[in-house]
DNA sequence: GTGGTCTAGACCACG
DNA sequence: GTGGTCTAGACCACG
């Protein structure tokens, strides 16, 4: 799997890694009970900060994506252990509220909107194709 | 239009202002060529700093959806004013994939990935006859 | 409220300082809704760094005692805003649970023990009388 | 005995190999006089690392629950050994007194907080039977 | 070798 | 002024 950062973004590193890292397991290019690589090598390979990486390991084991392994490391979980939990579900309608509210000021129609979300949620799953 | 702030929320009081108006212009409670309240008024409204109300109308300016007038202050633009440039869709491209990423990982199947987006959209959209 | 840190112990600063806000909201010497010191300034009296204060209070936050509002920053929440959870109870039992095998190896029988976790209760619940 | 480790647990295996050999002579199934299995083959069973078990050992002889014997190895000691010294004493409540803590914010009354230790010791101490 | 803890220091977003 | 982010570096517990 293959990691990259924008390190001028103002997305926050950490952040830009955990939606990387989440992006790999809903493609399936990581695989359920594979371990990530250690916090150090990681930050190695990506030339940031190892606690950058630790923070990012923390908030995957918080959502439920990973666990960890006191031998293993983090570790992949099998889908559906994080769950659509309603707190989830309303993180992401607030997003999706503002992403439409947007939309429509830029006078992206409903079919439009929907195009773009049908083809990325099948471009980030048909992932595993790859 | 009524405005709601949560002071426990991550995201910064200002891009929830700027999420808040920029829903109010897409349902068509804020009309084109209405204007906004004053940065002192609505900041004492609110009881939040100017600063933060200042820098939310310097947004909505730079992305389009108002204009700065001399004497009317924060003037709302008609629809399109703000346009789907490639920036902008790049920038909702890389937020809907986030979120299709984790609802994947959540389990959430395109059926009803796509139906929040759609009743999503259909709300804001729908605000219009309020 | 005075905090008293052990800079010697093998537990964690970090977990003694939450420990010890803990136990002044048990004990009622901090108040829902009254506001802890900012990072900066608890850090300063402690003579510890600021990343230290900021991890407990990340936790505080976690485990639900304080909320993080923009303007009052960490602010102490009503009681039971924290739930007895299975999770808790689960690492309550298991900690419990080791002191009990404990106690008993070193032949403090039953009444004995149950006097000090009585003794201790009540000196931290009675703690708000003071 | 059955010894069950938790790879996943924030508390290190040393510790909680610990806790559950102490329970095991609380409980009575391991008796005064018997010999724990040797570092090696108990690393073995395990399947953890000799240094975690010999780490075990050496807490537990310190501790006064094992005497470490040239031929018998870790030979399980009588009751008493361990004394509840004012060290141990402190130890344990200042545990408790954290937990008390926690409990008292999450709305557990001294009776329902006193059952848990009952209860709990109970279990512990009737293990015997088994 | 690995992660956890702690420190020190810096910059910036936020208000 | 305040917290969030990031870096660098150090030490130690763990295995």
């Amino acid at each position: 799997m293959i990691v990259t950062l924008d390190y001028e973004s103002e997305v926050p590193l950490y952040s830009q890694l955990y939606d990387e890292i989440v992006r790999g397991i809903a493609e399936g290019s990581m695989k359920p009970g594979e371990s990530l690589p250690s916090v150090r090598s990681l930050a190695g390979d990506l030339s940031i900060n190892l606690h950058t990486v630790n923070k990012t390991y923390q908030l995957l084991k918080q959502e439920g994506h990973v666990l960890i392994h006191r031998q293993k490391g983090a570790v992949v979980q099998p889908p559906g252990s994080a769950k659509a939990t309603p707190e989830y579900m309303e993180r992401m309608e607030r997003q999706l509220r503002s992403l439409a509210a947007e939309s429509i000021c830029r006078q992206l129609d409903e079919a439009q909107f929907l195009e773009s979300c049908r083809s990325i949620y099948r471009e980030v799953k048909g992932g595993s194709s790859k």
